[in-house]
DNA sequence: GATATGTTATTTGTGATATCTTATCTCGAA
DNA sequence: TTCGAGATAAGATATCACAAATAACATATC
């Protein structure tokens, strides 16, 4: 396994986003002061790995190598690790080892179908309900990714997956947007193949991005699913190229 | 927490289906001997009682006394329920707790939105793609369930569950069978509300499935697609009746 | 001497158990 | 009646023990 970006564990205290209390103040605004577990620190940093491509398809895992890098037991990482099986982003492979599953072609064409499918039926529900604060929050998402400079692949990548989520949202629709998430999480390790290739789509991208925008302030339902559908396409008609073996 | 219907674990060896070798003999036909885990035992059981409506929603779990049903340590239940969890079925409570999802209208709207958008669209691809071989079995399945006597509540549903995953193998969508399942495991819960109710739309939903089944020979898409909404909105209307609460 | 086969050592996931932390409940004092 | 300390219960984590799989090594056979 390659070694992690970057998933330091233990150096984030459990609600560290909480204010301090002002010491003999009125204490303003308070939110609950929820536990978090390691279960969940755990998978939410393979997540963002599995997100950012940071593991390719056909890598194999180990629990106690990820449990030194958490600095936990092999506890939370197991269950960690068996969430993420649970979802499709790994697979139990022969001699119980756990692995990322392989590139396959069949494999890709169904992730693409499933994507299309699902993404474009909440994208027109989400361009029948979407309010114009919720659109406008979508506009300066992309004005701000347009903006950012130096833009890194990965920032690219994280701004898409901004936009879209932010976009799906909208659909008011738990269920569906936890499949989507799901759908995101197997195809990252695809990203992982063209990591640090320049894409000259990207700017197509945009452009569709736009187009779904105005297409949900005209309640164009149909218009928006379109532009999805293109964006979503392009992207993986960039990893065809990588697929060349058969199945 | 209600009793199960029947969890009795340990009772079943590993490869207990593996036929017996002939000492001395020509050790035919033997097969792969893979081990399961207690993990996926105390999993495949607690799926079939969701399928089948054994917990209502609302009702809370706890890991050791489901170790005690099991008789396992309360490690592999931990992780069955996890993917539980991660699949929808249970959900994190306050408190550090594990409940099946409260009954919200707002949710069954959400489930029944969510099988109609991916189970017409499976149909679809099933209807598109399924082998002559296949509709026959999806008759012979039929024909079966029609024979049956005297059928209870529960075989009711486990043909109609047969029915319905073998349809969808046939779209050859692993992805979206996967969803498919966690969509049908959420809705379990909710079919412990209608039990033992004498559904008088039953005779309807076979007609459904006679309907599919020739609109896929047609290789009419369209028409099996709509066949299954109409199957799928007769059994949440019969629900529906039972949920006046808000929300 | 090369290849096949049995044996041992190591790795790794799985399961069981002990301990820890936290949430809830109970009961008594103010 | 309210509040809080202690008791209790339950999930979370760490650790230990185990079994299966693989690899490394050795031995036998041709």
């Amino acid at each position: 396994m390659a070694a992690l970006i970057d998933m330091p564990a233990g150096t984030e205290g459990p609600a560290s986003s909480e204010p301090s209390p002002s010491p003999g103040g009125a204490m303003p605004g308070l939110g609950p002061a929820r536990q978090v577990n390691l279960r969940e620190l755990v998978y939410d940093q393979l997540k963002d790995a599995f997100m950012v491509g940071y593991f390719a398809p056909g890598d194999y895992l180990n629990l106690r190598e990820l449990a030194k890098r958490f600095e936990t037991s092999i506890t939370p990482v197991r269950e960690a690790v068996r969430r993420l099986v649970a979802e499709g982003a790994l697979i139990d492979a022969p001699g119980r080892a756990l692995r990322v599953p392989p590139l396959r072609r069949s494999r890709l064409i169904d992730l693409k179908q499933a994507r299309i499918g699902i993404e474009s039926m909440v994208t027109e529900l989400a361009a029948e309900r979407a309010t114009p604060q919720e659109l406008d929050r979508l506009e300066a998402i992309l004005d701000e990714a347009a903006a950012q400079r130096p833009k890194t692949p990965i920032d690219e990548l994280k701004s898409n997956r901004l936009f879209h989520f932010t976009l799906y949202s909208s659909a008011g629709s738990p269920t569906l947007l936890r499949f989507i998430e799901s759908l995101w999480l197997q195809y990252g390790p695809f990203l992982n193949l063209i990591h640090y290739t320049i894409d000259p789509n990207i700017h197509g991208s945009h452009k569709d991005h736009r187009r779904i925008i105005a297409a949900a302030r005209d309640r164009d339902a149909a218009g928006a699913r379109e532009a999805l559908v293109t964006d979503i396409s392009r992207s993986f008609d960039i990893l065809d190229a990588y697929t060349q073996k058969p199945d």
